[in-house]
DNA sequence: ATGAAAGCGCTAACAA
DNA sequence: TTGTTAGCGCTTTCAT
């Protein structure tokens, strides 16, 4: 099964490799190329079924049409519609997607953004980063290779990035539920805490208890990415068990909530009856869930469209001055957080 | 930012490019290479930084390193999951992973693999595919060009296929419920339902009602995948309504399950009262939902492996031989699965 | 034990 | 209006 080449077109048609590349690429007409000609090219084309070698082409051209996206674990509902939206878009550029999991290792995520960049020469990529140290994304700015943050803010000096206003939607969630009567409320970070949308979170969540003069001391509670199932339930026994008292819950993230919705079953607690819960992040499936969950929205279709743009504006136009583009998250009010019914205080 | 080449390294140590070549990829020792030039050359590489360009070294050998996934819908949990083990086995053994979704869409699917075989030289391809028409596979097969079919088997001779028993998880399930005391059980498949994992399901769900001698005309709905939602409050009110009296519902796939369930919260019916649900996919959202879910569990990360595994045989073993993998799928009992409560027949 | 040279398929500068 | 040629970076055959 030989593969057909530009030359076995122009051989058959007695012209030049030039010639067939140049009509194939919609080159023809600019390079006055006989219509005649330009038509019997297109057709040989597709009767030997040609299909151009993208390795050869981005051996010649340098560009290798390959665009990266980076994040925690694709198989995250948060990850996978943005992956989606991102892929559509690049699509449509002419782009194809690498999608690569981190799994939240720093390690595994440096070693990705090499790879991609210097082996499979990905002409930008996309991520939502895990990393904590700077060196690799500060290296890649100034030599001005293509990279947009997604989701967490690295704050580097001239990063782009594209991500919602963390602190506003997590304020606005905290104030929602004072409004229920609920003023003690936990929260359920997860680490790594330093991610900056956590920890924008979290800033959100205190800003929002000052503001009506309550205490956050012992509300904080951080559960662990590689060890959820056993950190979580124990941060959610702490946090309600009667010295602490919590009455509403707050988890950092769509991960976070499941996993505390989990640990809520298993001890037979009800929500919001004795305890309510909401979170960061929504999903179709908190639609639905045991009670539905009052949860903090983001336009992750927007997210994705933003990424891409932000990515072209540094490809194409080679334009680097860095950009930044905050967007709403919204609150979608269910029945998670409805006002605890019992006497409060006890 | 000029990229280290072959050269680079050759120049600065006074040695041939193929003496570089030799030593990076391994053949050092096997063309009996001086120990310490092999030394000298690897630290150079180090120093520089080198990386090899793929896209060049793809040209040469004419490798592209690169399989392809072809699924449905990747933000599916289903094929989401499956991708991450996917990714993870092929990464393993030097290869990246190029995931589309196809929508559903038979042409698009049909161009993604164009795609992925012609422009970018895909090694393989791993699909789940949505055709009806078998002609690309038949030819792809003719071939030799590696590919494995998963979840969805096309049943086109010389396919090597990895999916579960679909009939007999299907039966299971439906002996569960019977077990129950349930006997009025509907059934809601989704379009297309050319589609071989469904049609098998409902195989296994008619088996099952025939054994025990229950009718199932009037019991099976189809919804449809472009307008799932209208098209699921339909199926689930016409098949609960009295003159049809349904007091179990079975949804196909976990993307139908998840349909279902909004359809019955908004009717304010409940479950497993007034009509128990179960489907076919298990995911972690069904262990909390609204009630938690009986469901037939698929093993995602064996169908992965497996995948890859019957793939590799084709792409390293040059071993075309037609291999098909069943795996068993197994019920996982919860709360919506339970007897109906009050009196029947009404 | 090491090097020279050809060539994978394509594009683009330059010729004609 | 069309063709010739060089070369992208790599691997591999054949020489030395």
């Amino acid at each position: 099964m030989k593969r057909v080449s530009l030359k076995d077109i122009a051989d058959s048609l007695k012209v030049s490799k030039t010639l067939v590349s140049l009509v194939l690429n919609g080159k023809g007409d600019q390079w006055g190329i006989n219509g005649d000609t330009q038509k019997k090219v297109i057709n040989k084309a597709r009767e030997l079924n040609y299909h151009p070698n993208q390795m050869a082409r981005g051996l010649r051209t340098g560009k290798s049409n390959i665009i990266g996206l980076v994040v925690a674990d694709i198989s995250n509902h948060f990850y996978a519609k943005i992956s989606r939206t991102v892929e559509r878009e690049v699509t449509k550029l002419g782009y194809q997607l690498l999608v690569c999991s981190s799994d939240e290792i720093e390690n595994k995520e440096h070693n990705l953004i090499d790879l991609l960049k210097d082996r499979q020469r990905a002409e930008g990529i996309i991520v939502a980063t895990t990393q904590k140290k700077a060196s690799q994304f500060k290296q890649l700015i100034k030599e001005q290779f293509p990279i947009v943050f997604i989701d967490r803010n690295p704050a580097i000096k001239g990063a782009s990035y594209v991500g919602v206003d963390n602190r506003q939607g997590a304020f606005e969630m905290v104030e929602h539920l004072i409004e229920q009567k609920i003023d003690k409320i936990g929260l359920i970070n997860i680490s790594p805490t330093h991610i900056s949308s956590l920890s924008e979170r979290v800033e959100g969540y205190k800003k929002a208890l000052k503001k009506h003069g309550i205490s956050y001391s012992n509300s904080i509670h951080a559960v662990s990415y590689f060890d959820v199932e056993k950190t979580t339930d124990e941060a959610v026994r702490q946090l309600i068990a009667p010295s602490c008292g919590m009455k509403a819950l707050f988890a950092v993230n769509n991960y976070v909530a499941v996993n505390c919705l989990q640990a809520i079953h298993k001890m037979n607690i009800r929500i919001p009856e004795d305890v309510s819960l909401v979170c960061f992040d929504d999903m179709d499936a908190f639609k639905f869930s045991q009670p539905p969950l009052t949860t903090v929205a983001q336009p992750l279709e927007q997210i994705g469209e933003e990424a891409v743009k932000l990515l072209m504006a540094q490809i194409i136009d080679k334009d680097f001055s860095p950009r930044t583009k905050i967007l709403p998250a919204n609150i979608v009010v269910r029945k998670s957080s409805g006002a605890i019914k019992h006497e409060r205080g006890k």
